[in-house]
DNA sequence: GAAGTTCTGTGCGGTGCCGTACATACGCCG
DNA sequence: CGGCGTATGTACGGCACCGCACAGAACTTC
């Protein structure tokens, strides 16, 4: 991955009118985050917000009793750090680095300003934001109703379309904590998915062979996330369904 | 409840500033919300945003094989409605009231337009959307990892804290629509909790008779998402903690 | 190549919730 | 009062997942 790297690899940032990517583009750092490392911890502020370009980053939360669930991932649809421009400054959630790779981010008090300016940038992380939640809400009723197997599938998916390629890096044990579930329940789970073809993995390389049939096997969940993301987020999205 | 209702009892009314109040006041129109009503359907636009009083309103998601879950829950602190300010017009959720009760109300025009002043009124709306993505999120992980009694004793505080009284109108039945569970599993755990002295039931009217026994067997869901509301909503909350 | 570490596979009893079926109790209304 | 509809209680087999324990397999280190 030695490919030059362009802040536009990055959704939101890309879908900025040029006069306001280039007042940005000085105040932007290129980063590299790595696996697990902790981009911002439950309750406290943070200094940077975070555009994935190939990285993949979890929102988790961890509870008491050290058991922990994730309730959205961020890839280079999006941004971490929506806490900062919501007017709560932090979260209750930890956000870490589930796939290593590249980012840019900026100050909070950048994005502050320029949030409060209150054009085409306010509008595209508001619309975000909405898709975080769609996100989130289904999350919850996914975690509710469906089997490890469909959330595993579930999971590989939301993870491939944020990736440029179709092997992750990435431990049983990891995908246990983010499912929150046992490790060896998503052993099972991925003891099927792989015995059907859908997938290859050993030691912590996950490779999907079968994109299609992993779809198919998939709750209803990834397609309703999918589709209201693509909604929100496609270049036309701001026309408005103006009814009647 | 024949008091005479006011904007003001709902919370983001009552904290807008006097000119903005003044200003929508003429707008505002008080409704009655019967139990059951649906305010939206998932992915459906919407004409109007709620502001309840002593009304509450569920946020569902209904899943294809008909099972639902409640993913949060709006009371006088909050309004129905996201969607409109923040760009997406719909969400895939089903807004459906689950106490009866007054609310006032507005048109989506009227809020687009106020929410773009981007004054005190956008302000509030996004600190309160925050508040309400911690309570998805924290929905989320609580379907997860805990006991359906302990989601019930959530569930009855967090419908306590938006009432005025301390009896629901509700039976077990609905009571499982909203936490995606089985109704006998609600007879068990009210049970379980009338048995031990909490709460006294009995044909769809529940009693809470001991507030503080409830807060000692519920999960640690309930007061994340209470205090992050309490930091998120109170007064002086503007105040922003500079990070050194 | 031997030893240690990490990752994955498997087995077992336990349990919390599910699906189904049916029984009882309460409230309303003629 | 008697009957009907709705709400609640109980029972039972089944299953998905849990917690735990440990075995094997692969990569790492020296």
């Amino acid at each position: 991955m030695t490919a030059t790297s362009t802040p536009k690899q990055n959704h939101l940032l890309a879908a900025l009118p040029s006069a306001d990517y280039k007042r940005l583009l000085p105040e932007l750092e290129y980063v590299r985050l790595e696996l697990g490392q902790v981009l911002y911890e439950s309750g406290s502020g943070q200094a940077y917000v975070y555009f994935p370009t190939d990285s993949i980053v979890s929102l988790l939360y961890v509870m008491q009793n050290g058991s922990s669930a994730e309730i959205a991932v961020v890839g280079y649809e999006g941004m971490v750090g929506i806490a900062l421009f919501m007017g709560g400054e932090t979260t209750p959630s930890r956000a870490v680095v589930q796939s290593a790779g590249s980012a840019y981010r900026f100050r909070d008090s950048v994005l502050k300003i320029e949030f409060e300016r209150g054009g085409a940038l306010q509008h595209l992380l508001l619309r975000y934001t909405q898709s975080l939640i769609t996100q989130m809400a289904q999350t919850a009723a996914c975690n509710r109703h469906h089997a490890v197997e469909q959330q595993l599938c579930r999971w590989l998916l939301l993870s491939l379309d944020r990736l440029h390629s179709s092997e992750l890096t990435m431990t049983q044990e990891l995908i246990a904590n983010m499912l929150g579930v046992r490790r060896e329940g998503v052993t099972e789970a991925a003891g099927n998915l792989q015995a059907a073809g859908l997938i290859h993995y050993s030691r912590g390389k996950i490779t999907v062979l079968d994109r299609s049939k992993l779809e198919a096997r998939v709750c209803e969940c990834y397609a309703v996330v999918k589709r209201e993301s693509d909604r929100l987020l496609s270049g036309r999205s701001v026309r408005v369904a103006h009814h009647s």
